[in-house]
DNA sequence: AGCACA
């Protein structure tokens, strides 16, 4: 019986004892190699197990904890920890950013004669085109205007012309006299030529509800 | 001057 809890005791003590060795050693033996690091762990089991039996466990005396930084300075075998990352294991898409355009505004404007133009509407008619206007150019001018939605450029072999759709006529009219006659490094024979479109840009995915409460296709 | 997409 008193046996027994002796040997309670003695269990309770190894186990305290022993989770403490081992919790120091951890710091040393980080990702042990399947069965090695069994038998690693068995033989320091019974060799701290055996320490531990024959003197009485005294706790070292509390010394403040050195700097970090020395420990993993010093141990060679050991890479210092990464900086802690909340998201670490959790992918995180880059979202791309609404960037500021690659393409600074306009250099220059040209006038522009030949004014007739269409009933405002929420899309705007871009003309006077250079031969090489690429997309981005375009996008880059009029995506960073308050209120663009989309655009869509429509190349012909000499001729190159683009659709700007805006959230409402106002936007769409505050572009059509802010950048009229704009000229962009592609511009060949003077600066563009903005009008409204002949027709508003038809693409409506949120048609639930109708046309109700839209003028020339924008909301007002 | 050249106006598509639905």
């Amino acid at each position: 019986k008193g046996r027994a809890a002796e040997d309670l005791v003695f269990d309770a003590e190894t186990k305290s004892a022993l989770h403490i060795e081992m919790a120091k050693k951890n710091l040393f033996i980080k990702r042990g190699v399947g069965t090695d690091a069994n038998a690693m762990d068995q033989s320091k089991r019974l060799r701290t197990g055996g320490d531990y039996t024959h003197s009485a466990y005294a706790p070292p005396p509390f010394h403040p904890p050195p700097p970090a930084v020395s420990m993993w300075g010093t141990a060679g075998y050991m890479a210092a920890p990464p900086p802690y990352n909340p998201y670490a294991g959790y992918p995180v898409p880059t979202v791309p950013m609404t960037s500021p355009s690659p393409v600074p505004g306009p250099t220059a404007y040209a006038p522009v004669q030949n004014m007739k133009d269409n009933p405002p509407c929420n899309t705007l008619f871009i003309g006077n085109l250079g031969e090489t206007v690429v997309e981005e150019e375009l996008r880059g001018l009029f995506s960073v205007q308050p209120g663009f939605k989309q655009m869509k450029v429509l190349r012909q072999d000499r001729n190159t012309v683009c659709f700007i759709e805006f959230d409402d006529v106002s936007a769409a009219s505050a572009v059509h006299h802010t950048l009229q006659g704009a000229i962009v490094p592609s511009s060949g024979r003077g600066g563009m030529r903005i009008q409204f479109s002949k027709n508003p840009f038809g693409r409506r995915k949120d048609l639930v509800g109708g046309m109700v409460g839209t003028l020339n296709g924008a909301p007002v």
